[in-house]
DNA sequence: CTGAAAGCGCTTACAG
DNA sequence: CTGAAAGCGCTTACAG
């Protein structure tokens, strides 16, 4: 690599390097003809300042980190875009990691964004306050979590509130007849996988479904999972006649599975998916999902994050989620028992 | 923040910050008795490098940078997917930036990876090749184009040769009696916007079907563009019968549209994209698409880069494309005007 | 095997 | 408004 450094820019321009870089960083305290010579041979010479060097004298890199757990994540691909959008009219660049949902991964990039000294941090984080989301706080860096957090952590966070949104779809399907409701669960190990959980929970003992535990599936929030609990769930002895997926992947693999059962969503089993995908609506039959903003989620988070750059301690959001009904939830099936096809 | 430096580290340890220096890099010149207590050191304080420091000094930075057009687009996920986990394996972190298919954003983002001296760059670029594109060849930065090219650069490259897969498409349509197809194309700022243009337009020639240019609309490869497109095309006094997306993203557009307008996708109009994301073979009548493989593409892609980091030169790859046939296309639309219903 | 010193490319008080 | 100089946190010949 050809290296052109700012003594390159000022031997042409025929200033010194600290002219050199006044004009560089809009110092007011300059020339008019110092400010179009070295602008010139800026231009000539194709110069870039080397960003490590700038951040290392001066503390401060205009740069952002925002390492979320799967790319591959429509949900996440969306946040990731609304961050840097948001970032980028802010004035910062966002560095994006995957933390591809494992925890060694996750430090990894949470190691690669500190050691390169980001200003600071949006982050989804996954697993305890172990490993290296301690040295966040240890070492003092602006950080915000998004949709996840991190019991026992004090970082503002955004994130939603499944509840609502969780008992509507549980209430709906149980208005339409259905006695055992399927839950296909994220990871424990995040806060999303937990909370909802939680609320599936309560929402089920509060419409008097049936409890049974082993209509729980844990999956992983990837899509082989969806596959794997649906196929759990429908050898149970008393399968489920309607599912809820606790995020968009799960669910994909869900349908696909079904399709390949020839089980046709919406007619044989109702499913509903957490995260309002826009291909979901494109379904067919459309797919009836817990909706909440992603856009919303990511313009707050590089908002505060902002805040916290500037010292400021931002109070954490907590955003609403709720149930939009589309075809595959509202054809109600016949359960073998149930008599009680109530509508609301 | 909180800063703690190699010398914290080294006045901990009782050693030098030379030999702490060749501790952590694991220069084989230490003691045993100086890598005990500086790794000591190193854990008490929970010792991060300085990763921008080390850069300036070292001139490599153990990162590559990647810049996909889109993030949102399913294809350009999964390929940041399997580029990361390849680069992963090869001890490299991905810095991943989102061009958004701007080119004022590209440069940006280009600018940005250049003054943090990545050690290479992967980038499926877009526009000619002006701009910062330019600067990655002057300064001699270790690049690698993926999924698209720049005319008249001489960057190594991995693509997809469209021309098998498009005219496989075309004939699959041809046989089915379609005599008016309609192209929904991408942007023409993109290598893959031209080439698959051309494509079609030799394999309609070649089929002997409708040229009439009409019926090619010109969308920019997001969804809106697709929806346009669509709503464009059914405007025409004569219909194409026959649909063909260049991205996935512009077919979503397509598909609520035609969702929308209460078409039926296999029945009424056949509808065929580029690109094979998981979802297509989801919905209900699954699509029919241009398979190409974007694992290999990625797992190549870092390969390439990895080589030219060390100063080889790479011969170019072209990866095939083929057409799969599913519901959304089999359904034969029996034409206006059209008798001839071969198959093949 | 170890330390003192130079230097990577910048920025920023400090004088003038 | 300008330049010389120090220093950001590292690494790496150079001596020993």
């Amino acid at each position: 690599m050809v290296a052109i450094t700012i003594k390159d820019v000022a031997a042409l321009a025929g200033v010194s390097v600290a002219t050199a870089s006044r004009v560089l960083s809009g110092n007011p305290a300059t020339s008019p003809d110092s400010r179009a010579r070295v602008v010139a041979a800026v231009t000539e010479l194709d110069y870039r300042p080397n960003a490590q060097a700038r951040a290392l004298r001066s503390t401060r890199s205009d740069s952002i980190g925002l390492l979320v757990s799967d790319v591959r994540n429509p949900f996440f691909a969306d946040l990731a875009h609304t961050v840097e959008q948001a970032a980028l009219a802010a004035g910062y660049v966002t560095l994006l990691g995957n933390a591809n949902e494992r925890k060694e991964q996750q430090d990894r990039y949470l190691d690669t964004l500190i050691s390169r000294r980001v200003d600071g941090i949006i982050v989804a984080p996954l697993g305890d306050g172990s490993g290296s989301i301690r040295s966040l706080i240890t070492r003092e860096i602006p950080t915000v979590f998004v949709d996840r957090t991190v019991d026992g952590l004090d970082i503002p966070s955004v994130t939603t509130d499944s509840e609502a949104g969780i008992r509507q779809a549980v209430e709906h399907l149980a208005a339409a007849g259905h006695t055992r409701i399927g839950y296909i669960s994220g990871p424990q190990a995040t806060s999303t996988g937990r909370d909802r959980f939680a609320a599936f929970t309560r929402a089920i003992a509060g419409t008097g479904l049936s409890q049974d535990p082993e209509l729980v599936y844990f999956g992983d929030y990837q899509a082989a999972s969806g596959s794997a609990g649906v196929h759990a769930l429908l050898q149970l002895r008393r399968p489920p006649t309607a599912l809820l997926a606790a995020d968009s992947l799960m669910a994909v693999g869900a349908i696909a599975i079904l399709h390949k059962l020839g089980r046709r969503i919406g007619a044989d089993i109702a499913l509903i998916a957490f995260d309002d995908i826009e291909w979901f609506a494109l379904l067919n039959p459309a797919l009836s999902v817990i909706s909440h903003s992603v856009e919303e989620m990511g313009r707050i988070a590089v908002d505060m994050l902002l805040q916290v750059i500037d010292g400021a301690k931002p109070e954490s959001v907590v955003l609403p989620s709720e149930l939009i009904v589309r075809a595959s939830s509202s054809t109600p099936t016949s359960p073998a028992s149930g008599p009680s096809l109530r509508t609301n």
